[in-house]
DNA sequence: GTCTATATTGGGATAGAC
DNA sequence: GTCTATCCCAATATAGAC
């Protein structure tokens, strides 16, 4: 299919350099993870690396977009076993076993806010697609009385965003700290009120 | 009191340094705000200003040092005229007019999570001030019923902290949203429940 | 206390050979 | 595609004169 396999293996070069860099950034964090560093770590040097992602924002944010889809295709084999909160909850609990990654997370989300930034574009796509998603879940249950619905959905959604993102802020200052537990705390204040005992 | 005046002198230096960097940084953003624009802006060498803040992060963690000062004496002129939702609410809100300064909070916290990092302290405490503050304001609530007495205060003052630094984040990349009022939708979750009408 | 000048560093980007 | 070598830049930090 591609001529003399070129094509296959710049993607796969790809796959490799950013499977490792995942790696080495969970491991040694965001302040230590220099190109430099990543290079070697796949075996490249710097100028070898820069051949496939040509700076340091685009390589990140490839990074950031290939772990949400490991996320993402996670919960899809998931998919049905659990509620839509419950999903939620779990991703969260799980983020605190890759300190490193949520740091990346953190400073990149912080950085990028400056509309100049290369991954600027990545992250506000990301929150789009989170709100509205999330956004639809909770509407439909809404509609099956699984929600409180003197909430908008919208509103909700973003508040959920936001309190993840905050605590994990919170937690990479404190690693003692339950993000899950928290997390939980906030979907049962979305719970509809609980049901009158003669009901 | 002070002798020859040199002492007092070094103390108001530094308070006009700190004014003119918050203005500074306020109009140019975080990224732009190296040593060097902040000691002109207040008509010193970048070495002169170095002489009353060690480093550029010293001089930063003071910067915000000040401004939460600022906040706080705000809050307080005001005490009893609102509630204690109510004033949060409203410093949310006061806060979408410097956007600047969120940008430095938001990005300093996301670098200072390294506990190596200069201003490690400063958030440590401020967090551990503010959850102790709000949680004692939450029980206070939940004592006379104005606030929901099946969450843990603790619990509700970190999630009020993270769902506020996460939406600041979010502002920051879409200035359109209301940090205000999302706030209020999460303090709104926080209320009793509706008293029943037969009450 | 304040300046000028310089040291140092840390890293990202680029040119050009292989 | 990959490397070596170098450029280059931005900043902070520091030494030492005034």
């Amino acid at each position: 299919m591609a001529r003399r396999g070129s094509y296959a293996k710049g993607v796969a070069k790809r796959e490799e350099i950013l499977t490792s860099a995942l790696e080495v950034i969970a491991r040694e964090g965001y302040g230590r993870a220099s190109v430099r560093e990543l290079a070697e770590a796949v075996g490249l040097s710097q100028a070898g690396l820069l051949h496939y992602f040509g700076t340091k924002e685009e390589l990140f944010a490839a990074v950031l977009r290939k772990r949400d889809e490991a996320d993402l295709a996670r919960s899809e084999d998931e998919t049905g076993t659990r509620s839509v909160f419950e999903g939620f909850r779990q991703t969260i609990g799980r983020n605190a076993d890759v300190p490193g990654l949520i740091q990346l997370y953190v400073r990149l989300s912080a950085e990028a806010t400056d509309a100049a930034h290369p991954a600027h574009a990545f992250f506000t796509e990301r929150t789009r697609a989170f709100r509205e998603t999330v956004a639809g879940d909770i509407r439909r249950m809404q509609a099956e009385g699984t929600a409180r619905a003197d909430v908008d959905a919208e509103q909700a959604a973003m508040l959920l965003l936001a309190a993840a993102d905050g605590l994990q802020v919170q937690w990479l200052t404190d690693p003692t700290i339950d993000m899950a537990e928290h997390v939980a705390t906030l979907l049962r204040l979305l719970e509809p009120p609980a049901a009158p005992a003669d009901a």
